[in-house]
DNA sequence: GGGCTGTATGGTATCGATACCAAGGAAGAG
DNA sequence: CTCTTCCTTGGTATCGATACCATACAGCCC
């Protein structure tokens, strides 16, 4: 900076207000400064800004507990788009489900002076989030929940879309509804299957425990468990999956045993429309969630920089849609 | 840090040394200065040490075109992994292959001082790359090759993975075989044709322009151009497709046209195994990709820092290898 | 012309951590 | 006992940009 003020035959002073542009400065020194920045190719040195200004980095971190899945890399698309519209950086950090690597990163994020931070939270201990926030960096969550902290949160509208999924089963006639799901202790198991249950409940229709098997993430062991339920002396003619790994097992399951069983899942997947069986899919834009916590998380650092109310904690949900294959 | 020196009783130089561990800080010292540390939950703040040290920000930009693509997202998967091993944080950005976005985000890198960059080039004018490389901040190309400059760059070897997947296609008797495939400006449909092209030479099999078509990324276009093939008076009785689209849409197109032509494709994808129809794919493991692109930046960097040589450019192939399914 | 307002510009201190130099103190050698 | 040497510690300047205050000068009114 002071080569170009040097050039331009002003002050570092002159070179600072035009290019933060604030105070008057005179047409003639204007373009003299302009002309001697464009000739050295200079930039301002963003570290040096914000530590003078103690605050501004225009830095947000980002924490994903698996961006190799596309749910959560749309996610951060999504975060990506609408930071990079107000001149702000995402810094990344995969935290692979870990809640120690969460904690770390976190702590590396608020050394750095990150302005805010989104994350998915891998575990239900929240603690150092809230501390965080607390210190005056705003933090929102992404796709989970707060747990005992107020913090912000945009989730996706679960409860809504399962008992949509599950009434469109309802709808063509079933009675005999399986359901194929997470374990309850995640925020997302309990509730696609509270949306389940719901839709029976409105139906008249019985939740019998024999049709509902937890399994987790992973598509062998759907498979295995549609593939008992299909079995059943009694089986039922229609299967709810609350995931997509949980639906591609089913499918398999069903296609293996030749039965005509109808299938509705959570969550669409790019070869829904190829694989030949009809099916159901509740789908929503992921990079809406990406988009909106941004949104949240621009307007509480706004409140913060202008050391600001602590306004209440909100939270924003995203809407499902149905689709049906083919 | 002031406050933690006035805790310990100490100054503000005996605090950082303790923090930074170079010098010598007698026992009795470092106990008391990490007590008020730990008391105060001081972290160190990484804004004024980066601007003191002149560099050493331990950030590291990370330009992709399409972090919604799987490929993509995995490739910053790796990049990420290796990178937190090392105490450095990626700085995200997704160009949307556009060139004028692409040189937005690289000049705004610069100005954070970030202490490397790596990207997928989204076009072929590389200029502004090698200018912040010959500035000093190392860079390196992921997933493309350099375009007339001297940079590193780490590549999928598409030539070996489509010369092997044709090879497998004419071992198992095939002699007329289709070419579905990316217009031939874009690396990585030209070595893919290379590769298939060079399987027909080496068996004495002729290349037939009738059976190659060029359709770019798109589904549908694939689906079209694939039922033409297969609509031809003799057609080919083998497909080679050379990204995971393509191969979707000649498997869409068989299918509907119940013929029992072979296919073989570049690129893994998650249902593979599930189509029901024989298929062979060229997998790679894009993370490696990320992995190795980073390694060679760390070392990029240690030469940066050193006031190191330049290094002639490194080109780096990650292998690929087929899979039969199913 | 004196005093006043307002604009354009420069000087200086500052953000927080660290490099460099200087100095105090203890231990060991002669 | 003194001198040297090592170990530990503190003071000060510095990285680059900006907030704040001061200053210089032009234009205006009475």
């Amino acid at each position: 900076m002071r080569d170009v003020a040097e050039r331009a035959g002003v002050s570092s002073m002159t070179v600072s207000r035009v290019l933060h542009g604030s105070s008057a400065v005179s047409a003639d020194a204007k373009a003299r400064v302009l002309a001697a920045v464009n000739e050295l190719g200079y930039h301002r040195n963003e570290v040096a800004r914000s530590l003078r200004l103690g605050r501004d980095t225009g830095l947000v971190g980002l924490v994903i507990t698996n961006l190799a899945n596309p749910f959560y890399s749309q996610l951060a698309v999504g975060v990506e788009s609408v930071l990079t519209e107000h001149g702000i950086r995402a810094v990344l950090g995969n935290s692979g489900e870990d809640v120690e690597r969460e904690r770390e990163m976190i702590r590396d994020l608020v050394a750095r002076r990150v302005d805010g931070i989104i994350v998915v939270p891998a575990g239900s201990d929240q603690s150092h989030l809230e501390t965080v926030r607390r210190r005056g960096t705003p933090v929102v969550l992404g796709a989970r929940p707060p747990d005992g902290v107020p913090l912000d949160c945009v989730l996706v509208d679960d409860f809504t879309g399962a008992r949509a999924a599950t009434n469109r089963l309802i709808d063509a006639g079933h009675q005999r509804i399986g359901f194929l799901g997470l374990p309850p202790a995640t925020w997302t198991g309990s509730e696609r299957f509270r949306g389940y249950c719901a839709a029976l409940d409105a139906a008249g229709l019985p939740l019998d425990d024999r049709y509902v098997r937890r399994v987790g993430r992973d598509r062998g062991a759907a498979e295995r468990a549609a593939a008992e339920l299909l079995g059943l002396r009694k089986p039922p003619t229609a299967l709810f999956s609350a995931n997509n790994r949980n639906t591609i097992g089913a499918f398999r399951a069903i296609r293996a045993a030749g039965a005509d069983t109808a299938l509705a899942g959570f969550d669409d997947f790019e070869l829904a429309d190829t694989l030949g069986l009809p099916l159901t899919v509740v789908s929503y834009d992921a990079a809406e969630i990406g988009r909106q916590a941004s949104r949240v998380l621009l307007s509480r650092m706004l409140d913060a920089a202008d050391g600001g109310a602590d306004a209440p904690p909100r939270r924003l949900i995203v809407p499902t849609t149905l689709i049906d294959y083919p």
